[in-house]
DNA sequence: TCTATATATTATAATATTACAATCATGATA
DNA sequence: TATCATGATTGTAATATTATAATATATAGA
């Protein structure tokens, strides 16, 4: 039987505090929550995804790097063009919470 | 029948993007998240808190205000001590999603 | 009222994040 | 090679966050 329990000891982890947290400041923002959510629907190219949010190249840019650099997006080089795919589960599993109900 | 669909409009919605960002932005920290995790467990008066995080009263009150100000922890005076309990359900998954496998 | 305990607020200096402009690097193609 | 298109990086000024110290407020009990 699987029934759910929640940890109570974790919080004491500081390395776990840490990484955590980092994973939610990188999401909290509102252009790259919106990146993820562009993204949930599969991989994208720069191109497309700075046309597609309306923000210029240069901040689409930086923000994708913090996601990258993270290690929450992958990305792919296909000739002159880059293509970003959502790596992290736990990211894209964070940002379907958000879609749920309040 | 009853399956999951990623809704691929709503990162196109500033109101939900902003929302949420704050959201997250007011769980990303080492030590609000350790507030959060002491606090999966049930309510706790103030000086509990700062006591077992091994914190400064001050900086735990500053990080109490915060988490309360979002909307995510509820308070109780009790005479002259103060219990906080986690009063955003949505936090709390986020909190129980970490704690989950990488 | 006086004092002790519990909690909150404020001021401040250090650091981090952000948007934007300018520039750079790379690959494709003429 | 020259040029264009795509994307990344850098510099910078504005703003936000943080920890810490100092101070304030509120309640309880003597």
């Amino acid at each position: 039987m699987d029934y759910e329990v929640i940890d109570n000891e974790k919080w004491q982890d500081e390395e776990f505090l840490e990484e955590n947290a980092d994973l939610l400041k990188a999401l909290a923002h509102p252009s790259r929550l919106k990146i993820i959510g562009f993204l949930s629907s599969g991989k994208k190219c720069v191109k497309h995804i700075w046309e597609a949010l309306d923000l210029p190249q240069p901040n689409v840019s930086q923000h994708l790097s913090v996601l990258r650099n993270k290690g929450i997006l992958g990305y792919k080089r296909e000739g002159s063009i880059v293509c970003y795919y959502i790596k992290n589960k736990k990211a894209l599993e964070i940002y379907k919470l958000l879609l749920k109900e309040d």
